[in-house]
DNA sequence: GATGAATGAGCATTCATTCAT
DNA sequence: CATGAATGAATGCTCATTCAT
């Protein structure tokens, strides 16, 4: 599916919205205001504000896809920095795509899924999780991981932390007395932060032959 | 602020059907429709249905905070039992309210904030940020915890982790063969692997010296 | 038909919010809140806000009537004195019961008319005119009034005008430089200047034998 | 501000509804229903039921304004014949647009005022008053009006007797004994009458040297 | 007699969508 | 292809009144 530019730029305008007001919380007419069309090209164009999303989907989904690929083709990597690539590759998709993000965790947070929606994140998760058993097996056959890892919990404290830092780095930024310093320079800051963290804990977690057995 | 049998039950269908459909997405209609109740009532005992989710809020923190501060009276622990404690509390508070929090997490992906809600938020917050990192300082006193932990990146994690099992916990079912598991056992399951993933987390990472140092 | 001091209290403040905001435009609640007393009362005292309204055209239409009739006890005046008591009359009646002379007004503005209350204007404004032409008969007998006067058209006048200075009388003040005088003396003057005014519009009418023949 | 013909049908609705019923008495769904259109016209068209009155004062006020500029340009008549243009002016205007002076009296009687209209209301109102007391000075000058006149008093005379006589026509006609009379020609007649009546009204206050000096 | 809860109709307005051009 | 007018259902809320006590 090939969107033109008017296209692009209405979904656009209506990532950013969605992910600020939520699918409901935002109507069409603010949408077609802010991205300087006629309000019935948004029905025009997509069919539906059900449709728009779903062609929102469409194009971020891919995207995250294609980007998530990437990771397999690096081959001359030990286990531990591979599993460090998934983390930053993670890092870099959701934190460089907040908005759409967010409205992929409301999706997430709603019951009253659209199929087609649905389809696409599960498949997005199913991916993701296979990826990282897949690294983990090449861990635990290299002798450097240990056994009996819930790669499916590490996957959820993966991808929760850094949904969570996401929705809360204003108050992240005002505990750490990081409040003047400019949004740019946060960002990377915030990153880089979170990639040390998450690097340590699944460095600990995988490799530690001492975690709780109860 | 009391609240009658008859605004108790408006305020928990309100607070299933906003953790389902959203705010927005929810009408009054639909609450009272549920709550076989009047339209008008919500107006009149609530005022607005801004104010009901205030309502809503003004419960259920002042429960969470009370269950958060149980913590404190809890002396003759180590520090190690003291973060696991805190552990279940919030897997405890999070997976027995999941509605609320669902609808919680809600409220901090958006950007349209009521004032009322996001001071509930982040007092929550801060207290539970305040206790985690009074908890560390006693066991990095007591010398069995490693110096420089980011408790707000630790605090992220517990949250965002809970959070995101949560959301994702259809899916979880889903690719652990759990699917024929009863609803009441499976939240038993669920609670206990995210105890048994969080407390190994912690203690991997306050403990362990040989942390990432970049 | 006789009201209980919560009665009178409820008219009371009736009256000042249908003649600021209209019949339409003021709910029993903005009456109770401000009378203090529960919404229910009105239509448990009244019946309906219908019936209110009536009840005020009631009480006050029988002092109008009452303050009319003194009129007639005042036997040793001439034509003059008479015509220029009747004036000073209405400007007290008016002036003396701004609101609810506004309220009066409005109704007769309105084509949504209730009976009752109709019945009180027709009767009233009948008892007027009959006044007003009795005092005209006995000033012509006399020979000091001139023939042919449209008493309903100075009827007209003296009620238009005084009701039109009320109506207006934000605007009489900014435009005669009053805005600075103190609200019970600007009474004071407006009634005084409409006394002059008045007495000398019907002096000049009813006595000046040069006036228009078309 | 140009209105389309639906526009225009929708404000000559309202304006008739308004007058008949008041602003707060008349809904939206009144007027659409009257109008013959779909209720959410009238916010599409004027944005609010509030915008909408304020275009019919918009429209009407200019109307107003500019037949009363036409006065202006009379040159080459006599002082008396002057005010008398004025008077049958103002019955013109205020008889000719029964419903509209309705509507601006009870916005004057009410203190919920909207600015928009409050201006209109207050310039044409002064612009009245400039233009009697220009023609007035001139009459002075020329020698046959007396010093001493109150303009605003008199302006008040003129509107309030004209509003009176509109509000209370139909009482007129029943003690004329007129209520046979086609509506039409009663109109005419009033017009006459009222011409008649505030010019003789004016000419003897202007002119007569022998009025009350108290 | 007096009250607060409750009702259901009605309010102005906004919604996503469709229609005529 | 693209548009602005138009639609009718739905929105949150207020209304005058009534009911149960």
């Amino acid at each position: 599916m090939e969107y033109s530019a008017k296209q692009l730029q209405i979904i656009e305008v209506a990532e950013r919205l969605f992910s600020q007001k939520g699918f409901a919380g935002t109507s069409v007419r603010d949408i077609a205001q802010e991205a300087d069309v006629n309000v019935s090209m948004i029905s025009y164009y997509f069919g539906s504000k059900e449709k728009l999303i779903e062609a929102l989907f469409e194009i971020r989904m891919s995207e995250s896809r294609s980007r998530l690929e990437t990771l397999v083709q690096s081959e001359d990597l030990n286990p531990i920095q591979k599993i460090n690539m998934l983390i930053d590759n993670a890092i870099d998709r959701l934190m460089g795509n907040q908005c759409f993000h967010n409205i992929m965790l409301r999706e997430q947070l709603s019951s009253e899924r659209t199929p087609v929606i649905s389809d696409h994140i599960r498949n997005l998760k199913l991916r993701n999780l296979e990826l990282m058993q897949q690294l983990v097996r090449e861990g635990q056959e290299a002798g450097v991981f240990r056994k009996n890892i819930d790669m499916s919990l590490m996957s959820t404290t993966l991808y929760g932390t850094i949904n969570y830092a996401i929705a809360t780095q204003e108050f992240y930024r005002k505990i750490n007395d990081l409040e003047n310093m400019e949004e740019e320079e946060f960002q990377k800051y915030l990153r880089k932060r979170l990639s040390q963290h998450l690097k340590s804990l699944f460095k600990s977690t995988v490799t530690n032959e001492h975690h709780i057995e109860n």
